[in-house]
RNA sequence: GGCGGCAUAGCCAAGUGGUAAGGCAGCGGUCUGCAAAACCGCUAUUCACCAGUUCGAAUCUGGUUGCCGCCUCCA
């Protein structure tokens, strides 16, 4: 059981080693609450949000820390052009992306600090690296000067002469490099501003990650993620900064997800493509939303398309499927069986998530043992029909206690990758209603002709019988006639 | 201009030296009054192309082509 991560700082797979044996620390970088969250913003929450709850699962005690970005440019722009005041714009945002990643199953960060309490830790982190001659002052501006740090780029890869080729660097004179960075910022009217050494002013963007960061988790600590854009400048930027004000390494695990693209176009506002979270999940089960991120490995691109969701619907579904069988046969799940040998969850699904978190490959067996059950359920029917079959007891109790830790299994692959999360009827449920109104059918009348059906067949009337069906049909409404009785479903 | 990534069946996708997981779709079958669901079988002698290393390569090396990302706010 030795999990293995691809650390981006060393373009490799690295064996997992926390600084103290049995705790990980791990910081991401969260929103800039300026705007409603997309599935780009899902992608790498989900992402964390895996990898937190599969660390804790391995039995690390796990302190997880979320930040908002809530003072920044877009922030104060945004607010400017409402007419509002970008603290209340930033409170707004963050209590809009809490319903959303309530709603897509997020379990909570251990701590969600804000840049705006933590402005004394910024200042100090400041004050130390213009002491240590990094940051130079320029009337209340404070810039970092990327060419007193050693190391500067080694993150993303690049060397400076490179990036001063083709840069697209926006000219400051007063910089003594174009690629230095502000880590305060005098105020400007109309802005949030606060006292410092320096003046009234703000602090930059990196700057807060660099002091609370160090807050929580110490000056060293063990995974730091986001999404792959931040590399540069961002967490380059904050390597200089905690690096030179510390004296010791930053962190040890780098960790960076892939983008959404929707239609294999990038996303982005300017081609105005972007999906708002929470007017997806009213068209997609959130849970599908999972299903479909983690089908693909966190750091290639995935493509979001309706296809792709629809086909990601479907796999929920036919988990779903599964779990209602096992309970109408068997009962809802037992105490006893959240205690079961979970084969399964810790063979091929550990093997998996140990090897860089490759949910792709940890979903693969979880359809696996789908399948399982599904076919040990269908032998279980297939025997109760043939009475000439001898030792029929003795092959149905081995195969509920399958069947029964098949489940464990299964949930327990679902508690890492955050779905399951309802219970097979609720679920279903769930999905008749909003199916119903999305086409605005009644379903008191599709209960009508369902027992019409069920009266007909039972006469053996078949032509009427298929009739309904067919008017049924007509209304997207499919039935099943299980052997537990019929049910319905909306047509997707 | 600089840096980096990717190319596996109709589609999505895992697989970094030992002979191609899983999902969706399709077809055939079992089951069913007929269906649906579920299950079984089939669907890549082959992993963009070329050359090389090796007993052996989708996996390593070199080259070619195509796609994409970052270097500017961005998850």
């Amino acid at each position: 059981m030795t999990l293995r991560i691809y650390n981006t700082l060393k373009r490799k797979k690295e064996l997992f080693e926390p600084v103290e044996d049995g705790r990980v620390r791990m910081y991401v970088c969260g929103p800039t609450v300026y705007d409603s969250c997309h599935i780009g913003h899902a992608r790498s929450v989900v992402t964390f949000d895996v990898i937190a709850r599969y660390l804790k699962a391995k039995g690390f005690d796990v302190t997880y820390v979320r930040n908002f970005t809530d003072v920044d440019d877009k922030i104060i722009n945004r607010a400017n052009q409402l007419g509002i005041d970008p603290l209340t714009l930033a409170e707004k945002y963050i209590s809009e992306f809490h319903d959303d990643m309530e709603a897509l199953h997020v379990e909570k960060a251990t701590i969600e600090p804000r840049a705006t309490e933590h402005i004394d830790g910024i200042i100090k982190v400041i004050e130390m690296l213009i002491e240590k001659g990094f940051a130079y002052n320029i009337n209340g501006d404070v810039y970092y000067s990327v060419e007193k740090f050693e190391g500067y780029g080694k993150l993303s890869g690049r060397r400076m002469e490179d990036m001063e080729a083709g840069a697209r660097v926006d000219i400051d004179k007063r910089k003594h490099n174009p690629f230095d960075f502000a880590l305060w910022k005098s105020s400007k009217p109309g802005e949030p501003t606060w006292d410092s050494p320096w003046g009234k002013g703000r602090p930059g963007w990196h700057i807060e990650c660099s002091a609370m960061s160090a807050e929580y988790l110490g000056e060293t600590f063990d995974i730091h993620g986001g999404g792959k854009d931040l590399i540069f400048p961002h967490h380059e930027n904050e390597i200089a900064q905690s690096e030179a004000a510390f004296g010791k390494t930053f962190v040890r695990y780098w960790i960076h997800n892939g983008f959404v693209n929707i239609n294999q176009e990038k996303m982005s506002k300017s081609l105005g493509n972007f999906i708002v979270l929470k007017e997806m999940i009213k068209h997609y089960h959130p849970e599908a939303l999972r299903l479909f991120l983690l089908s693909k490995h966190y750091r290639s691109p995935v493509d979001f398309t309706d296809k792709a969701m629809n086909e990601a619907v479907s796999g929920l579904d036919k988990i779903y499927g599964l779990l209602e069988r096992i309970e109408k046969q068997f009962g809802p799940v037992s105490g006893k069986d959240k205690t079961r040998n979970t084969t399964a969850f810790q063979g091929q699904f550990c093997l998996a998530m140990d090897d860089d978190f490759n949910t792709a490959l940890g979903i693969a067996a979880l359809f696996e043992t789908v399948r399982n059950m599904n076919r040990l359920l269908d032998e279980l029917q297939k025997r109760a029909h043939s009475p000439q079959l001898q030792n029929k007891n003795s092959f149905s109790q081995d195969a509920e206690d399958k069947v029964r830790s098949g489940r464990a299994d299964i949930l327990k692959m679902g508690a890492i990758l955050g779905i399951l999360n309802e219970s097979p009827e609720d679920y279903f449920a769930k999905k008749r209603s909003t199916g119903l109104e999305k086409k605005s059918i009644d379903s008191e009348m599709i209960d009508k002709m369902i027992k019409e059906r069920i009266e007909a067949r039972k006469a053996k009337n078949w032509a009427r019988a298929d009739q309904i069906r067919d008017q049924l049909d007509e209304m997207n409404i499919i039935i099943e006639d299980r052997p537990e009785g019929t049910i319905w479903k909306v047509k997707a």
